[in-house]
DNA sequence: TATAAAAAGTGATAAATGTCATAAAACTAC
DNA sequence: GTAGTTTTATGACATTTATCACTTTTTATA
């Protein structure tokens, strides 16, 4: 199976539709759009590996990847997901660091390739630009601390009600309340940080209490507020 | 008791010996110690709590802080220590956010205050300040993902060893293989994510095994290699 | 230094969660 | 479409960890 496509990606990117790209003057996004190499990859593909020297990063522009630690009995423990709009495997390139995490496409991506110079060199010469990206950078640090201590306190039911919460803002619910994302079971537990037969049982408990609807890896859901007093989730 | 003392610290502190001032010119140098407030802090206080808005960092000069969340049900989270040479209270400046953590003087410290709006004018003039600063935040954010990690899949056991073992690389030994820093049980409890009375018991295991050796709360690490093992520690 | 308060320690027990085995169902690739 | 693989589901059981109740020890402070 061919992963990626190395045929360019043919629509226009409007790089100022992007919000990390706004503080760029017309040279700079000039420049950008000239070294950076737009491509198609598939379910399945890996980007980068955990502890893999990264030269550049990537631009979501489509499609939704998963961004994974791996634990050192191989459980995987998924940190975040990436979808259109975001910029993974920066952080390694500024904290010049190998990868600690592997990124693995979840639903067939366009991604645009940006080589790390460019980025650190944007970050130099502009400080707007450097400025966002490090906004960017300490509220994700504020939700890692923040989902460190719910795995640290609260119980995988509170975590998985919490889990599909948070799914629901990242991905968004369609016009009958169901998840726009679909992941294994598997990989929930990887988010809540718990076994997948724990999620299978928590999600059959969940249907029983009417709470949420199960069809398939597609869920639907029910009753948000009581998802809310669950998973004890403030806003 | 009165926990903070107005006096100005009256020591001369050399700013260039701290790494993250290295690349400020002399005229960013001067205007930093100008505007810098230096204070004495005394155990028990409070920098800033979650949830306040902070409008400057602090410089640690001496002394141990711990930085906590405060999980719903009232139970702290620490989420780091924060000893001499650290900026404290950076990231909700930068991310314009209230403050995720909490604080608190373990080891009566020394502290220069920073307004904000100097801390965000530096990143904008000076490039290689910026870079600094983005480098210690995705540090940071790495061994957010890590602990994350290791808190949902690690036992309490390898946690406590491995807490062991970054209480010695962050606070070192003396020559004896005492820990240079020393905690309750609770606070150990609260950066393991575990119930203090786990720890008791642990540690007592790991004393009965000849790993660690206890006078109160002092702890002499006996068995290194060992506790790598019992962590599950790599390098 | 006396006294109160906080922390440490211990046992009994309950609750939560993981593990293993196995079967059924759902995908995938040829 | 069928064979093979992966995923989901479920029960039985083991293990880990939390909770509670209480005592002892240590620490802080008036």
């Amino acid at each position: 199976m061919k992963s990626i496509q190395n045929v360019p990606f043919n629509e226009d990117i409007d790089l100022l539709s992007y919000d990390i790209f706004h503080g760029l003057s017309e040279e700079e996004l000039e420049m950008l759009s000239q070294s950076m190499s737009c491509t198609h990859h598939k379910r399945g593909n890996i980007l980068y590996h955990e502890g893999s020297r990264i030269n550049g990063t990537y631009m979501v522009i489509k499609g939704i990847l998963k961004i994974y630690k791996t634990g050192f009995d191989g459980k995987e423990q998924i940190i975040r997901f990436a979808k259109d709009g975001d910029l993974i495997g920066f952080r390694s390139i500024i904290s010049d660091e190998l990868a600690c995490t592997t990124s693995k496409v979840v639903n067939d991506a366009v991604l645009c390739y940006l080589p790390g110079d460019l980025l650190t060199n944007l970050i130099k010469v502009n400080p707007e630009f450097a400025m966002s990206l490090m906004k960017l950078t300490c509220r994700e640090l504020g939700e890692s601390n923040k989902f460190l201590t719910d795995i640290a306190q609260k119980t995988v039911r509170e975590r998985l009600a919490e889990v599909l919460l948070l799914l629901m803002d990242t991905f968004d619910l369609d016009e009958d309340n169901m998840l726009q994302i679909s992941l294994t079971r598997e990989e929930l537990a990887n988010m809540v940080g718990t076994a997948t037969e724990s999620v299978i049982r928590l999600l059959s408990e969940f249907k029983t209490d009417k709470l949420i609807e199960l069809n398939g890896r597609r869920i639907k859901l029910l009753d948000i507020p009581k998802l809310i007093k669950i998973g004890n989730v403030y806003i």
